[in-house]
DNA sequence: GGTCTTGTACTCGGATAACACTTGTCCGAGTGTGCTGGG
DNA sequence: CCCAGCACACTCGGACAAGTGTTATCCGAGTACAAGACC
């Protein structure tokens, strides 16, 4: 079955409300603002910043933040930090096996099986990488109300 | 990880060969061409006859056939049958859970993050739904030379 | 010689274990903050 | 009053189990073919 990771909604969610974040937050903050287990999503939010998505800083008031602007984040980055860069399909060369195994020499050019997925997982990371955090922000100001980040960001600074 | 089943590739290979055969042709037969384990290639190719692609004969000289012209069949089809028409991604409507949850009345519309995960996995559908079994066949001919098919087809009829 | 019966060998189909990966959790290393004591 | 030192509390980071889905396998049900016996 081809399956997403789970910690891709949540990284995409944490994106955008660090989006609107102006000072570092913490993990277990915004996992209790998603309501989700703190020590699982620490462990995508790592992901993340190995990948140069977000930058930590410990210590007391310490946390999260975006190390760019939300324009320059597309989604496909975030969903490929958590997820693997590797291609949906893995060809296998099963040409090159069995009793009519094609030589090895003339396998030089993927068959055409691997370009047709190939394709297909090209179209699929092209449409998210047209997307940005801060396409998601603004569509969220345009649906849920202007209002609804900076609550967030309250909330999150003083807890109300 | 967004992985695809491994039997993916088998199935398309199988019903590229099909594509090409006139008899009928056992499950024994295509797994020895192509040098991978009889049964599990069996288990896939009865998700394929599950779907509708592929029909099967019982009996001595039994077998399986494509079900309509390659033509007709998508690699899109063949994807599905094995794989599952369920889209990579998942929305758990995150928005609604937390200190912060948006009303269930609010959110009569998907957010921004499925619809752009949604967008991306409807073009990579588009992308596997325009090629057929028949443009896969061709593509093979052109690469691998016209004789390749009914080279193989006469392999399966007489193991020469 | 033709036809019916029977046996056989071959096919698919679904139920059954082993493995791998995702999911979920925990505790240790590191660091900035705030307090305390002294100058 | 100002500054240096220190202890603390809070942070991230990586190492450690459990659940779930994929991978791989086997044996039983069903069927067409072919041989043989009978008319």
């Amino acid at each position: 079955m081809v399956k997403l990771s789970g910690g891709v909604e949540w990284a995409l969610h944490c994106c955008v409300v660090l989006s609107a974040a102006t000072e570092p937050t913490p993990a277990t903050k915004l996992a209790e603002l998603h309501d989700v287990s703190p020590s699982y999503l620490a462990k995508h939010l790592q992901s993340l910043s190995g990948a140069g998505l977000i930058h930590s800083t410990q210590g007391k008031s310490g946390g999260y933040l975006l190390t760019r602007s939300a324009a320059d984040i597309t989604v496909l980055q975030i969903v490929e930090a958590i997820d693997g860069a590797t291609p949906a399909f893995r060809c296998t060369e099963v040409r090159q096996r069995g009793p009519l195994a094609a030589s090895a020499e003339s396998c030089t050019i993927p068959c055409g099986i691997a370009r047709v997925m190939g394709d297909a997982d090209r179209a699929w990371r092209e449409s998210l990488g047209a997307v940005t955090v801060a396409d998601l922000a603004d569509e969220l100001s345009s649906t849920a109300g202007p209002a609804t980040l900076p609550r967030v960001n309250r909330w999150l600074q003083t807890g109300t």
